[in-house]
DNA sequence: GACATTTCACGACAAGTGTCGTAATATACA
DNA sequence: TGTATATTACGACACTTGTCGTGAAATGTC
């Protein structure tokens, strides 16, 4: 019964991004936020077709709202299931490995790594 | 100077994926390795878009041999840069996160992520 | 050598994506 | 109210990707 997402593209993230960080927002608003040359009406093609897709919703009122029907986690999962099976083989290690190499992290992430790896180290002792 | 390599598509990783587990192959071996029905022209196509590209090879000798020209370090970057910055909004928590959510992870994978994390700890101290 | 199989070049086609233009409304403001 | 601006619906087009068919050439087998 659970529907399984599937993988958006770049241009859809785009938009995504721009609805997760700025809540419900109007075309115009939409086309501001995306802070680069692209045509109104791209915006507009791209944010209907997320409707289309079920993964955004339209606000009745006018202007038209549009607001994100989908988490940033429940966005990535497939993305990160498709690289684990494709290039990883299967394992994480390679994939954390690529994700923190020539990365600097400050303290509180470094933390919470430690915090995730004891977390599966417990969860493992069961 | 340095080519950024493009972010590949599902079926173009799913034929680098055989390059890489099983080395240079033939078509027909291709279509053996990959082990579902799909005809042999559409891999055959798949791989020749994949040398117009410059991450596939092709031997001289008959049949030719198909290697990859790519690591899977530089398949996955692409991709786990783009998650980075579209999705995970910079961090590299919630995507670490999301790897290993719901996975379990064997004793050498679990010691692999500790020793990353104590890498960056100690690279952090410098 | 003749036939069967495999390999290879080439082209085709539909679906999805990224881009935008046009035209009809709706809204704002002078 | 009348004009300028913003919003909305709709369609178009090129490029990529995933799929395969056709037919010629090479290779293997009897």
């Amino acid at each position: 019964m659970k529907k399984t997402p599937k993988r958006l593209s770049p241009g859809e993230l785009e938009i995504m991004q721009i609805l997760w960080t700025n809540g419900p927002v109007s075309l115009g608003e939409a086309q501001v936020a995306i802070g680069r040359r692209i045509g109104y009406t791209t915006i507009q093609t791209r944010l209907n077709r997320l409707v289309e897709k079920g993964l955004v919703a339209r606000s009745p009122e006018r202007p038209m709202k549009f607001s994100a029907l989908l988490e940033p986690e429940e966005a990535s999962k497939p993305h990160l299931d498709m690289l684990l099976d494709r290039i990883a083989g299967g394992s994480v290690v390679p994939l954390v490995a690529g994700l923190v190499r020539n990365r600097k992290l400050n303290r509180d992430e470094i933390a919470s790594l430690k915090a995730l790896v004891r977390e599966l180290e417990s969860r493992g002792e069961k």
